[in-house]
DNA sequence: CTGTTAGCGCGTTCAA
DNA sequence: TTGAACGCGCTAACAG
């Protein structure tokens, strides 16, 4: 271990004028300087990261729990976090939570015992334990897509999913389509019903109704898309237009309405939800909602880095714009 | 600040005892015990683990370089090192390079200053400065997928990717085609130099020539997907099979090519590789190469926590078996 | 401008 | 079994 006391003797100089001259070079005389910056190099010297945190008391870390590292969604999401973190000066955490509440508890806990700063939540749930609960008020959090169930006092950054829902069904009406089916992802979230919500509204409007019987799903998965199809197939009328709450949901659904021998959008018309990468390349291109996720991410890191030094918040819930992307797997009935 | 000191005030007894009682219980008299842990409970107290850290000299945690977050291929490797990471008392440190020289010089110093303890290099760079290098001799830094490129004395875990060369191209070879195409990724990799010299060797031993001019791409893209099937198709005698490097290129590959209005594979055969979660429900379903991701990502951590902790290792470079997914994006030409 | 001293929060001696 | 004292590596305060 190569550390400050070794350089200053290296140096014939103290500590403290080592320390100074690598933090605040302006304060030493440049024959100091010289003689220091030749025993650093000398000794490969790199100051202690974490003697310089303790002394602080900041540890210039987040974590974030990501329930899933797989989808695409989140991991843009991440990477915007990632990016506005590393020109604020923090580290990532990364915190695999799998949906699980242990996990959870043991990467949120990691704010209490000072090895981050800040917590950032991608998932719904509340991830302290019980047993921290109290502790954690004072905790700089903030939560992406997602609010956090039951507190509503932290700050979020989420999508307009009313509006999205309602823009969505406003084009698939404007198809002609009567019978709707939805195969849903978490359906304790806020998002969950924000989007059906939404999509509810308009309906009415119409004066078109909605059986809960083509209420189907319960994840965010490609086999969730191919069991809700199966499902609705089932019904004794199918629906013509399906909304998929994300597009690995609706990549499922498509692949499983065409293994029935029926096309899209001519049989069927399916949306999904996000716009990854991939969705613009599905055959048909996929018409779906666009989330700035990238931006979310950096937006959240913008906001938590202000809770962390007690700056106050301009706002506290923002509600960022949607894009409706109108691709091919939308259209109107029977047209070949 | 809630601080070890206050809990020793609150429960009567020496701060010494405190950190006995929480750390070895063993050691203190069942009533000292309670005394204790009812001020801890009482105080809120979690020990400051950057104290603990700074103490040990060890931060517990592990820095991931990982130029592309997007990629789900990639994600399924640090799934894999999360899990075992987490499970190994590791923390771990997300580093999202983009590829960047600058951005892996950033955060591959963090071993260099006690902030890491350790680092997993998911590219084929030497992740350090110019300045550093010296100082890296002695890192524990293990790669996966790839190989570090001038340095072989560090660890690997990779594929056997001349193998899986040869298996693809034995298999196409077995639906009777004779031109193959090539889209290529990170053209100066170990991965590619593999690769291309299993299916070149099948290709010899068959007495087919390849033709330098049937090798194309350069980026693990879905873009490198379309624009390479453009400039084989604009060959005198374009491939009848093409080889992609990954699943994103071939997705690419397969959009552009039933754009042209070519079918998959009646008209062209096309391989993937990596074996991504979509790539069973594409159209056709792709044929690819199966990499353990998840393994690959637990093993390196296995490894990298050995060198860590300065035992011995067994086996510096492993290399995994593959296995051939053979789905519908492959077949004999013209087959209907 | 530089050195001495104190202390961040904790763990680990060494006596008692 | 417990407490006092020291030190981890570093920085901030105060002298000089």
């Amino acid at each position: 271990m190569t550390n400050i006391k070794k350089v200053s003797q290296l140096a014939g100089v103290s500590t403290a004028t080592v320390s100074r001259t690598l933090k605040n070079p302006d304060l030493v005389t440049p024959q100091t300087r010289e003689k220091v910056m030749k025993a650093v190099k000398q000794a490969g010297y790199r100051p202690n990261w974490l003697a310089t945190s303790v002394k602080t008391g900041k540890s210039n870390s987040i974590v974030v729990l990501v329930p899933n590292l797989v989808n695409p969604f989140f991991m843009r999401i991440i990477e915007g976090i990632e990016q506005a973190a590393q020109e604020q000066g923090f580290s990532v955490l990364l915190g695999d939570t799998q949906g699980k509440a242990e996990r959870e508890h043991e990467y949120a806990s990691m704010v209490l015992t000072n090895r981050a700063d800040g917590l950032i939540q991608l998932d719904h749930s509340f991830p302290f334990s019980e047993n921290d609960a109290d502790l954690a008020s004072s905790i700089p959090m903030v939560s992406v897509c997602e609010r956090i169930s039951g507190h509503p006092d932290y700050p979020f950054i989420e999508l307009d999913n009313y509006a999205a829902g309602r823009a969505l069904t406003h084009h698939l009406i404007g198809y002609g389509h009567q019978r709707f089916g939805v195969i849903a992802g978490q359906l304790t979230s806020q998002i969950h019903h924000d989007r059906l919500a939404g999509i509810k509204s308009v309906l009415t409007e119409e004066g078109i109704s909605f059986d809960e019987d083509m209420l189907v799903g319960g994840s965010y998965r490609i086999e969730t898309g191919i069991e809700g199809v199966q499902q609705l197939l089932a019904q004794k009328q199918p629906p013509t237009a399906v909304f998929c709450f994300n597009d690995d949901i609706a990549l499922g659904a498509i692949h499983e309405i065409k293994r029935h021998g029926l096309r899209v959008p001519q049989d069927i018309s399916v949306t999904g939800f996000d716009n990854v990468r991939t969705s613009a390349y599905m055959d048909p291109p996929l018409t779906t909602v666009d989330q700035p996720a990238y931006d979310m991410g950096r937006r959240a890191v913008e906001v938590l880095s202000k809770m962390i030094s007690r700056e106050p918040l301009t706002r506290t819930r923002e509600i960022l714009p949607f894009s409706l992307i109108e691709r091919h797997s939308t259209g109107p009935l029977g047209k070949d």
